[in-house]
RNA sequence: GCCCGGGUGGCGGAAUGGUAGACGCAGAGGUCUCAAACACCUCCGGUGCAAGCCGUGCGGGUUCGAGUCCCGCCCCGGGCACCA
């Protein structure tokens, strides 16, 4: 007896979809066009589940769009440059360009098996010279049309490696190979002017009416426009010929409770009395340690010196104030200058406690007291609150409306100006990096910076770099940054940072619209295909990714190579959840330079480091509601149960062993070892299995922790659907029963389709399961069964679409279903005539009634009063209230 | 620290302010079988003999009615501009 074999009918259907050439799509004007796009891999060296979980809801849009009319556009391609590349051939040589482009092999070859229906024929990789030369040209449009330029901006600095750290190097403050202190350093870098487009940007998303609520929410805080003051500080005594210190505050309302005046240590006049006196320079020194991210500022102890210059204070030029310096004042922000004001702001009021500045009050809560001097009084500015210390605006006012006033009295007596601000800052894309876009520029003594002839372009890579050195490869080549200059053709020198890795996933979805292209894009492939009409991807990028590539969008229409309408490019986002696991990690010394694993130190004063481990290198169990980990091998040595939960305590607890630190569940990267390998579960169930499996059970935006259990109950699913539909003609069913069962498949049509339209796979699944309970105890007629499996398989299709394909032949469907319409559900089948209403007696359900489903709420009232449970609960009195829902509830109150 | 989410049975989860726990997993019992596998049937939040009572992270509130709305907390996750 034959039975479901997905090793015989995956590969089988999957020739069928490419001999029919299902999914090489062509711009085609007579049809509607559907682009859906899943946020391009990172090909880090395999495929985790994650990637199923992602790649299989696009495809389930895509394959039911393409069922519904559309032609799809639903391409692939790699996210090929960063720094992990980097740092596996320092780790273990070889060269970034072979680690990745063998990664991408691997990664292609295991997608393929899952049936994705994805034209591969227009893969690329952003590596590729060719696109990296395509994105090499825009730059330099971009520069002709002015949003490029050069500042300086504080870098992550490692003094004994004498390199720049990513944040993700930086660990405690210390550098990740060195452990030394990082600082923060300033050098020369390259920006686009996004800041030139806040306004738009935040503007544009209140038409983003397809993202979610909690990205546009995430955007415009990010974008923050905030209206606030812009005024100059006068010294008591000018200093080094500084006279003033411009500050911006959003809070000139507490102008009257100012205590202190805060530069950052990078501020200029900082700097000039730092290389007067070297207790400055000593503080300031000890002030830029630590890392460059908002959190390490943010968190890190705040540490003051106290300048011993004063300012005047604007309202009142008798009242002075201290200047000191201050580690938490950045000089990228704003005008590198505040003014704290202990009683309203948390930091302030820390530092002040500390350094033993005054703190008052300069509003109090409507009613009741503060103390001010314990706790700052920190409102919602929408909120009222009564000036102590007020000087514009009504005494009773918010915070809003304070702003505002203090703002107009500062224009009208002169000593500030109203001025809105965005803290979104501009993009900063030089990386001191070998695997990355070179930027296409070259320095040259005569003529300055010149971006490179387009017909050189592109800039390619040298091939011949080392990596046992830190620092950039690029700068210490021989010869490759030795070129003519573009203008005067002198001997000059390539710029030798690369662009940060987002500028190339800002612009790729444009790209797969015309992979291969001459120039960036071509305006009519563009024009049919964009907008991205379903973006799916990771709630990780709702700011960066999707910011930058907004931008992009805009800059690339400026310079032409987008349609107007294309400058929003993604007209829908889902954000879908991750799939998470546990850390596994040993820690681990070095001791007389060798690596004892495992176990504590002899001497404390040696740092434990950690190293990760892959899940199938450790045992895992709970014990007394804790998570334990071992070594999978000592495991194995000793010869215990894995599953028993005493053996391995035991073990553990008694014998010599390697201690595993288990840690909680998070997003599966390849860096933290805590992924699972997809191919496992293909190479046992089946691709339809395992994309049924990532399909079920978990709603798509929420986050999974990863667990193989229940792929067995799987596949035992789709197995007896496969056999339901084989032995459809073994009984011959009887009409009169035809009636409920494609009643059912009408019901099983709409609720499948509104689970996929709203992305609700989860729920689409459950109906599916449903249908297929209501189908297997159905005595209908061979023909209605055969109609009804057919069906059935359509709607899984999206889902399994080999074991579907195999349903539908079986069934007497017509050609391929890949190929076929979608099914409608047929409104007259839906209806229902009764419905049963739940009776509640104080609220709380009581009895429950089957009435017709119009029936006036007049009649309905009359049957629950007659109901025995209402009878018994009113005891002959008349209820106090009776609340009638229409076809839904019924309230009875005593 | 700041911004944004999430928290419901043993587990994944469902529920336009209207019957909490659909559907699935795991588990228990049974039918079939010489036996097993497969398949099929029944049960399955806690407590109680039952009527009932309790129950959606915690504490308040609004409402005829709250998992859902409001206020205040706790815990977990994402982002914080050089991980991608």
């Amino acid at each position: 007896m034959s039975r479901y074999d997905p090793a015989v009918i995956e590969p089988k259907w999957q020739k069928a979809w490419d001999k029919a050439g299902c999914f090489t799509v062509r711009h085609d004007p007579n049809r509607p066009k559907y682009y859906v796009l899943e946020m391009f891999p990172y090909p880090s060296g395999r495929i985790h589940i994650g990637h199923v979980r992602n790649y299989t809801m696009g495809d389930v849009v895509a394959r039911y769009k393409s069922s519904c009319g559309f032609s799809v556009l639903h391409p692939m391609g790699w996210d090929a440059f960063g720094m992990p590349a980097e740092n596996a051939a320092m780790e273990r040589g070889g060269h970034p360009k072979d680690w990745t482009y063998g990664n991408i092999a691997v990664m292609r070859d295991q997608m393929k098996p899952l049936g994705l229906s994805i034209d591969w024929s227009r893969e690329f990789a952003t590596c590729d010279p060719d696109y990296y030369g395509q994105q090499q040209s825009m730059f330099i449009d971009f520069m002709e049309k002015g949003l490029v330029y050069r500042k300086n901006a504080v870098v992550n600095w490692d003094p004994v490696d004498m390199t720049v750290l990513a944040n993700e190097q930086v660990i405690d403050g210390k550098g990740w190979r060195s452990g030394a202190e990082v600082e923060r350093r300033e050098l020369t870098q390259w920006f686009f002017k996004i800041s030139d487009f806040a306004e738009d940007l935040l503007e544009a998303i209140d038409g983003l009416d397809k993202w979610p609520e909690k990205v546009r929410t995430m955007q415009r805080n990010w974008i923050g426009k905030s209206r606030g003051l812009q005024m100059g500080w006068d010294l008591t005594a000018p200093h080094g010929g500084f006279d003033r210190i411009e500050v911006y505050t959003t809070r000139p309302d507490t102008l009257m409770g100012a205590s202190f005046l805060g530069i950052s240590p990078d501020h200029p006049l900082a700097r000039a009395l730092e290389a007067e006196r070297p207790e400055v320079a000593a503080f300031c020194a000890e002030a830029r340690k630590g890392g460059t991210t908002e959190e390490a500022v943010e968190t890190a102890e705040k540490l003051g010196f106290d300048t011993g210059l004063t300012v005047k204070h604007p309202l009142d030029p008798t009242w002075e104030i201290p200047v000191w310096i201050a580690n938490f004042i950045l000089m990228d922000y704003g005008t590198g200058a505040i003014f704290g004001c202990p009683g309203h702001d948390q930091r302030d009021h820390d530092f002040c406690r500390k350094y033993g500045l005054p703190i008052v009050d300069t509003f109090l809560p409507m009613e009741g007291d503060w103390d001010i001097g314990a706790e700052p009084f920190v409102p919602l500015k929408s909120e009222g609150v009564r000036y102590t210390r007020g000087f514009a605006g009504d005494e009773v006012q918010t915070g809003d409306a304070a702003v505002d006033a203090a703002i107009a009295h500062a224009e009208a007596a002169g000593y500030g100006t109203g001025v809105t601000k965005f803290r979104l800052r501009d993009w900063g894309l030089s990386r001191q990096r070998y695997w990355g876009c070179p930027i296409p520029v070259v320095h040259c003594e005569a003529c300055g910076v010149v971006p490179e002839k387009k017909e050189n372009l592109p800039v390619e890579l040298p091939d011949d770099v080392s990596f046992d050195k830190p620092g950039n490869p690029l700068d210490r080549h021989p010869t490759w940054r030795e070129v003519a200059c573009p203008a005067c053709g002198k001997p000059a020198k390539r710029e030798t940072d690369t662009m940060d890795t987002f500028v190339d996933s800002s612009w790729y979805y444009a790209r797969f619209t015309a992979p291969h292209a001459k120039t960036p894009t071509d305006m009519d492939e563009a024009k049919y295909w964009m907008n991205v009409d379903q973006y799916i991807g990771g709630i990780e990028h709702a700011i960066l990714h999707l910011l930058y590539s907004r931008f992009f969008a805009r800059a690339m229409h400026i310079c032409g190579h987008l349609p107007a309408g294309a400058i929003e490019p993604f007209d829908a986002l889902f954000t879908q959840g991750m799939v998470t696991h546990e850390i596994y990690e040993v820690p681990y010394h070095i001791v007389d330079g060798r690596e004892v694993l495992g176990h504590s130190p002899i001497n404390s004063d040696i740092p434990t480091r950690y190293r990760y481990l892959y899940p199938e290198e450790v045992v895992v169990f709970t014990y007394d509601g804790a998570r334990h980990a071992l070594l999978r091998s000592e495991v194995d040595a000793a010869g215990i149960d894995k599953l028993n939960p005493d053996a391995l305590i035991n073990f553990k607890t008694s014998q010599k062993h390697t201690r595993v630190e288990v840690r909680p569940p998070t997003k599966m990267s390849k860096s933290k070892k805590n992924v699972v390998d997809p191919m496992d579960i293909i190479a046992r169930y089946g691709a339809d299995t395992a994309r049924w499996f990532v399909m079920s059970d978990s709603p798509p935006e929420r986050d999974v922790e990863w667990t193989a259990a229940g792929a067995d109950a799987t596949q035992k699913h789709l197995a007896r659907v496969w056999r339901l539909a084989s032995e459809i003609g073994e009984k011959p069913g009887a009409a009169a029963e035809d009636e409920a069962l494609l009643k059912a498949m009408h019901r099983a049509i709409a609720d499948v389709t509104q689970g996929i339209e709203g992305f609700a796979f989860n729920k689409a699944v459950a109906k599916l399961y449903e249908f297929t309970n209501t189908f297997a105890k159905s005595n209908a007629s061979q023909d209605a069964r055969r109609q009804a499996m057919r069906t059935l398989a359509q709607l899984m299709s999206p889902m399994v679409p080999h074991l579907a394909e195999d349903i539908w032949a079986m069934t007497g469907g017509e050609g391929l279903v890949a190929k076929a319409p979608w099914p409608r559900a047929d409104e007259a089948m839906l209806a229902e005539d009764n419905v049963t209403l739940p009776i509640q007696i104080n609220g709380k359900r009581r009895a429950e009634i089957s009435v017709p489903k119009d029936m006036p709420p007049a009649e309905v009232e009359k049957i629950v009063l007659a109901d025995e449970a209402v009878v018994k609960a009113l005891a002959g009195a008349a209820p106090k209230k009776l609340i009638v829902v229409p076809g839904r509830i019924v309230n009875v109150v005593i």
